[in-house]
DNA sequence: CGGGATCCTGCACGATACTG
DNA sequence: CAGTATCGTGCAGGATCCCG
């Protein structure tokens, strides 16, 4: 499956209103969601980690947009019953195969970016 | 380039808050960006056909998103001095080359789509 | 250290009406 | 047909406190 036609003959209604794409779409490319998603391409991180790491990012958005993610089947949270307690984050392996898809568009918006925005009309 | 070690060796501090891409994201990304860009990947059309093809999408939104994205030049604009109005959108050379990185992502999310809604915690 | 609970605010977004 | 203008509102998301 390559073209969006393709998709669209094969699966007609998808990406339609109340579709479960929309909701995957909504998690996975919402604000947080991607950003959480790259920051764990690097690796597993701990809670503290992934708050530095990503900026501008509150503790209530990582909270939940963590739980969301764990929920969705793309990371898996790792809790160590120690004290101080500590709790790791990483990829799943459905995670780690979306990201495939995702980093490259990443760096082509890297790319991009200040191109795009710097040339206002 | 492509692992995410790589862009953030070349380019630190890419994805950090107030950084372009994080705009570039947020427009790309958005809850209505994508769905626009994916619309159009079928060709040209006019503000009605868009409407009706993106179901749930209001005409505010798709006014506003669809400016946006003209801003951000990957969506092209043609108006025709006719009455009744004709006005057609279509990618530009720059949004056909972001949605050969788009497609396969959205065709991977509608392939696992189901898996991850359908299987609940 | 890693969160959950709570409160509050803005603005993203929807609905409706009007115009060239 | 292809939009703009205006008005309301729900919820995303920030700030703060607290707890295991």
């Amino acid at each position: 499956m390559v073209s969006l036609a393709e998709m669209r003959a094969e699966r007609p209604g998808t990406f339609s209103d109340g579709c479960p794409t929309r909701t995957v779409l909504d998690h996975v490319m919402g604000k947080w969601g991607v950003l959480v998603l790259v920051a764990l391409s690097d690796g597993t991180q701990r809670w503290g980690e992934l708050r530095r790491n990503i900026s501008g990012i509150s503790e209530k958005m990582l909270a939940s947009t963590l739980k969301t993610l764990e929920t969705d089947g793309l990371v898996r949270r790792t809790a160590y019953p120690e004290v101080p307690p500590r709790v790791e984050y990483a990829l799943t392996d459905l995670g780690a195969d979306l990201m495939t898809h995702v980093l490259p568009l990443m760096a082509w918006v890297a790319d991009h970016a200040a191109t795009m925005v710097e040339r206002p009309a």
